[in-house]
DNA sequence: TTTGCTGCAAACAATTTGCAAACCG
DNA sequence: CGGTTTGCAAATTGTTTGCAGCAAA
């Protein structure tokens, strides 16, 4: 655990906003400015290795990361691409037990993502990225 | 609806397998050797966008189509990257009636996609890509 | 001294775009 | 004709990699 990777990883702590790896980039170059890219790049990797940090895949072009690593749902604005959490109104973990149930595929996880409007796009007509 | 648009749209149908674009030109060129891969792009894009086909981000680099539009889980295996369709346990509508009532996005979508490891690199203890 | 990590820059892969010609209505 | 779509090639974007120097064990 270097300190470009602490820091990484406390940055990513401090955030509800599921930032990209450029975005998390931006935030950690204001406590250390020589860093990166693609340090940044290879320790997101590394932290989601270990199961400290998540990462996402939820469409939309950018691959996202999540300082939360309980199993949780997302939803995506199509409008301006942010993402936020959403309540889980069912375990994941008991879907998934009935699909392994039926399935020949041994299964690892499986997220469930929504695609929607946010508020702020809702209202202003939707503008913009 | 243009005879690449009609064309890239049948083969989509003929096939279960969830192809790239890269695939899709591939099977498309069979019919139309001078098709260039931006056309099958901006197809792919507009076919999506009018309902007939579903562009597919289920993590992982590459982006897929699926012929089939009805509502319905999908599985990625981490060793090969292939993707199979899943047999719904749960309608996905009901889940999405119960987090759009807790959430102020308007809901457009959802899907549930699980990783795991498919039989084929099961078996061979999962080699390759 | 070996091992792993960094910053940097170049390389890559998937996708998108600009453009002139061809096509369609 | 006017708008759309095409093939082609070049550009863009997000991410990964090679490498030489550093730091820690």
């Amino acid at each position: 655990m270097t300190c470009q990777r602490q820091i990484i990883l406390e940055e990513l702590g401090k955030v509800t906003s599921h930032p990209t790896a450029d975005e998390v980039y931006q935030m950690v170059r204001r406590r250390l400015p020589r860093i990166s890219l693609g340090t940044v790049y290879r320790n997101l990797e590394v932290l989601s290795q270990h199961g400290l940090i998540q990462k996402l895949e939820l469409g939309g072009t950018l691959r996202r990361f999540d300082g939360n690593v309980d199993s949780h749902y997302h939803i995506r604005c199509i409008h301006c691409g942010r993402v936020d959490d959403l309540p889980v109104v069912q375990p994941l973990d008991e879907i998934r037990g009935r699909v392994q149930s039926q399935s020949d595929y041994r299964i690892l996880s499986c997220c469930l993502v929504f695609e929607g409007v946010c508020p702020d796009c809702s209202r202003h007509g939707g503008s913009s990225n």
